[in-house]
DNA sequence: CAAATATTTCAAGAGATATTGAAATGAGAA
DNA sequence: TTCTCATTTCAATATCTCTTGAAATATTTG
């Protein structure tokens, strides 16, 4: 498909989000997702993160790998270990895009959200 | 699985939270729920939704079926149509979910974001 | 260098989801 | 009633996604 001008393929950004949400769409990688939210910039470690989740590292590499290719995380390599971090900038990306479009039918429903 | 208290299942929220991200996880359906949000409580029908994201309508109604699985919409019977409508009191459940996650590690990331 | 550690990659099988088109259902209109 | 319209249900197929375990890779330590 290499020009699809006449098609309703949708915009990246919903495109962008599906994939997103696709990517915390399970049990497993929303687990390790916020224990990478609660680790904050710093981020974890593979091992740590398997330990948390409680699922074999070869499980978790996939996963893990689902996240990175979502653009929701990031990794480093210390050692002989590889750190995961969250990636702030896409996870406000999302969330701004859900709240974008809840605020245009419902204001109400976002209204008093954040309560950081 | 009747007693599990050994075993470490994701909690009740977690399990749901990520059932509806699965349901938004979807580009057909992701369009759907923006559409069915601009709608507003009085919702459209299956067959302006149909429309809407161009699919056949018998796969629409695999989608909405998905959607309501997750208790994101409801549905009503109004003549020979069916309107959906999103529940707002379940977005507002996961992004309140979303929301409280990220702001367990960062909450500048949720700073700024209702702009409602 | 050899051994140990942390993690990923690969291949295979199982399971879940998506897409189609045809047939069924349940109104309302003629 | 019979026709048409709106939508769902069903069954078959196709396509992803998950999970596993074994093997590969990279890195530090002895």
């Amino acid at each position: 498909m290499i020009a699809d001008a006449l098609s309703t393929a949708p915009d990246a950004p919903t495109r962008q989000a599906s994939v997103r949400l696709g990517a915390l769409a399970h049990e497993t990688r929303l687990t390790v997702f916020r224990a990478l939210m609660r680790a904050g910039p710093e981020g974890l470690a593979a091992g740590a993160l398997a330990e948390a989740a409680q699922v074999s590292a070869s499980n978790l590499s996939s996963h893990l790998g689902v996240l990175l290719g979502a653009g929701l995380v990031s990794v480093r390599r210390d050692g002989r270990q590889r750190i995961y971090a969250p990636d702030f900038e896409a996870v406000r990306e999302l969330l701004g895009f859900l709240v974008n479009e809840c605020c245009q039918g419902a204001p109400e429903v976002c209204g008093g959200l954040v309560k950081c």
